[in-house]
DNA sequence: TTGCTCCTCACGTCACGTGAGGTGGC
DNA sequence: TTGCTCCTCACGTCACGTGAGGTGGC
């Protein structure tokens, strides 16, 4: 039977010294025997009980449950409870992770779109990340019932000039530009916008907030807290929101 | 101006009061001032602070590095990078925590196809998975380099039924007949067999494992160890291999 | 004798959680 | 006066890493 130090069992086994003597100390793994200088000595068996440790604690596995597997009679049905439970928190930091993971990448494209951009920023970040799914989906609502109208719009013009059809566009005409109207009455109801400079967040009037230049993100506002014009983030917010800030 | 409890801080921000108590201990987010009983008082400007703290926490930034960004005078830029980083961080926990899932799937599909399961059947699983990538694709080029001889071995065939050209099926039969024995011959020095009942690794004599009984990863054999016959499992071992063991 | 390995303390890690024992504030 | 909140220590967490200071073994 060959007798092996404690750094030969580390090296065999890929791991330090000192984890070898943390586990003899938490009675994981007792070494064979001692030599007269007081050195720990392990066995071939002893190696292997470490190899056995260390495969374990590679599922994540923790060292307080690997022990508990060892001094079990029947370790063979409580190794499978424990990896169904390791399964599942895996599972769950796996998803954290990604989440975590999300946000990074969030941050970063607001970082680099904002101008201006100042460590309280982030509050405004933040704020528009909580509202972007509320926001993302009242426009698409916006778009899709706009395409019957556009349709009809284009479908009206066309039997104009071919069939000399005028009355199907003026109907159009008629029920679309208060269509609009409305639309945009409600649309601008439901956001509000951040100012860069001061951080606040308001809601402009329909009128400046309809003409004024704009990117699918932001419009160009006069902030009625610092009285500056910039361009301001749209974000998501019922009047209701506001009064709470 | 108002001012807020600890309490009151902590609940806005979805946080312990000992967390905000430990923010005030490492000088992270400190009190706006001290009520004459020496409890903490916070305004606004502070809450704000500590949701910004929680919203980089979120992503994964230690403490340190937050508390470093506020100390900064520029943080903008220190952010980028600290983002740069963490999302590096995070890319590889994640990769990490992929690893721990397959091993962890692997060794529960090894558990339940074992019969015969104990604590020392892990250092068996541990061999056969660091060795399956090895013998999977030991098998594949098995089964790619024998498709061509099939496929001949049915030209022929066929060729004989329509055609009475019995001279091809011949020369395939002449030609494929010693490359099955070379191919086994070379599949059997590859691999070896782990016996069930004592662990101990070995290779067969090619009869014995050509005509044994097997199912796709297992053959049962009588182990020269302990002189049992059990199904063993398959691994990919060089002769030089199992010399080492 | 000289390196190298190994030994035993014992503190540090990270972001708080969790009491203990006491007091402020409505 | 009675709950409730908040205060300050101070230990515990997890699996070792990292010295310090000393010695074994070839």
């Amino acid at each position: 039977m060959s007798n092996y130090t404690t750094g030969e069992v580390a090296k065999l086994c890929g791991v330090s010294v000192r984890t070898v003597q943390y586990y003899d100390d938490i009675n994981l793994l007792s070494p064979n025997a001692l030599s007269e200088g007081g050195r720990r000595l392990y066995s071939e068996e002893q190696v292997k009980r470490l190899k056995i440790i260390c495969f374990l604690k590679g599922t994540g596995l923790p060292i307080k449950s690997i022990s508990a597997l060892f001094k079990e009679e029947k370790p063979q049905n409580i190794l499978s409870v424990l990896l169904d439970e390791q399964e599942q928190i895996l599972k769950s930091e796996l998803n954290e992770l990604q989440n975590k993971l999300d946000l990074l990448k969030d941050i970063r494209d607001e970082v680099k779109t904002a101008q201006n951009f100042s460590v309280e920023s982030i509050n405004d970040i933040a704020h528009v990340m909580k509202q972007k799914n509320k926001l993302n989906k009242m426009r698409w609502t916006m778009v899709l019932t706009g395409i019957p109208v556009t349709a009809l719009q284009w479908v009206s013009i066309i039997l104009w000039i071919t069939n000399g059809l005028w009355w199907l566009f003026a109907i159009w005409a008629i029920v679309a530009i208060p269509w609009g109207i409305v639309v945009s009455k409600y649309y601008f109801n439901h956001v509000a916008y951040i100012c860069p400079e001061c951080h606040h967040t308001f809601k402009p009037k329909l009128k400046e907030a309809f003409w004024a230049y704009h990117t699918p993100r932001m419009h160009r506002l006069t902030c009625p807290n610092c009285g500056k014009k910039s361009l301001c983030v749209e974000i998501y917010a019922k009047k209701e929101d506001l009064k709470n800030d």
